[in-house]
DNA sequence: TGTTTTTAGTTGTACTCCATAATCAATTGG
DNA sequence: CCAATTGATTATGGAGTACAACTAAAAACA
């Protein structure tokens, strides 16, 4: 993604954006400012956040397939090869053949990997106090929850189609 | 930008993203979410986000430079020369000489820009009011709010740093 | 004034993220 | 057993962005 740097006149001046009564643009502009805190934060530990996210789900899914957490990620299958392989030799995570299914890997964290991402989840902390500490608690909350809102899928109209994916959970760390 | 198409399990199942509970995550998936709806909206008119935008601030700003534009949009303005090139070649934009640098260029919409951007504008509006539908107006409302906090210049410490460009404002159209 | 520094715009390059198609091997379902 | 599907991989291309280098003009300054 590589965040814009373009810099830009207003912050000089202690003002607004302009634009961002604009939702999509107050959600991109956010978006890129969060991931550039997450850089400057976490990417100290040479994690960027889809790292850190893969590393999350497959922590709390061990064993689970490279589509399945790609799937969960909103990464192509295609694209994930290549990004498994970055994790991959960086000693974080392990690709053993799965017992079952001779065409598939089981990933797991190498307790390299495990170490890394304590200490992630570790920076992580402090990002998201930073965070906090911005908005005030319960605004932040709220924030979330909006955002949520935002993205529920909207009240599926019949057509429940059978989910073909093993359920894979985010195997979530202690929230906050 | 081009957002992330992978399809994901939990969406078949009807229930939200696993991993939306952070606010990084969330605001990404939002803001993508909101680009598509846009494209699937405005699109149809040949218009991207960042386009719309340009288009919204020149017609706020008739006679600006480019580094203004592209400072306010946060393009590089290296990049930027491209971008206007794609509007002007499309006869949205129109580059004069400036009267006062010659090494500059005043930008302007055409009369051909400013009518789609009427159209643009009339299309982003049914967007917005979609969104509105979802949230709820307060709920709405108290989004972008939020994300404004988030994004506030955190109340600059003294170093008052001159700004050195020329205000450009953003030119607002009715907001909705 | 003449010289130096800064600024506006442009070009070219490179890198990252993402989508898509094609392929292979293995599995699954008639 | 054969056909269709699936997991994973490779390769390719487009879009967005950063950055360096350059030209011409303007501004700063001695």
């Amino acid at each position: 993604m590589a965040g814009t740097k373009a810099r830009q006149a207003h912050t000089a001046r202690g003002e607004p954006h302009p634009l961002s009564g604009y939702a999509g643009i107050a959600l991109r502009r956010a978006s890129l400012a969060v991931y550039g805190a997450f850089m400057a934060e976490v990417g100290t530990l040479g994690v960027k956040p889809a790292e850190y996210a893969a590393l999350l789900v497959i922590q709390g899914n061990p064993g689970a397939r490279s589509a399945d957490i790609s799937g969960l990620l909103g990464i192509e299958k295609a694209n994930f090869t290549v990004f498994l392989r970055r994790l991959e030799r960086r000693g974080w995570v392990a690709r053993e053949p799965s017992t079952t299914d001779r065409r598939a890997h089981a990933l797991r964290l190498t307790p390299e990997g495990s170490e890394l991402l304590r200490a992630a989840v570790e920076k992580r902390a402090r990002l998201e106090a930073g965070l906090v500490a911005r908005l005030g608690a319960v605004d932040y909350a709220r924030l979330v929850e909006l955002l949520q809102g935002l993205l529920a899928p909207e009240a599926a109209p019949g057509k429940g189609a059978a989910a073909s994916a093993r359920a894979v959970q985010a195997g979530f760390p202690p929230r906050s």
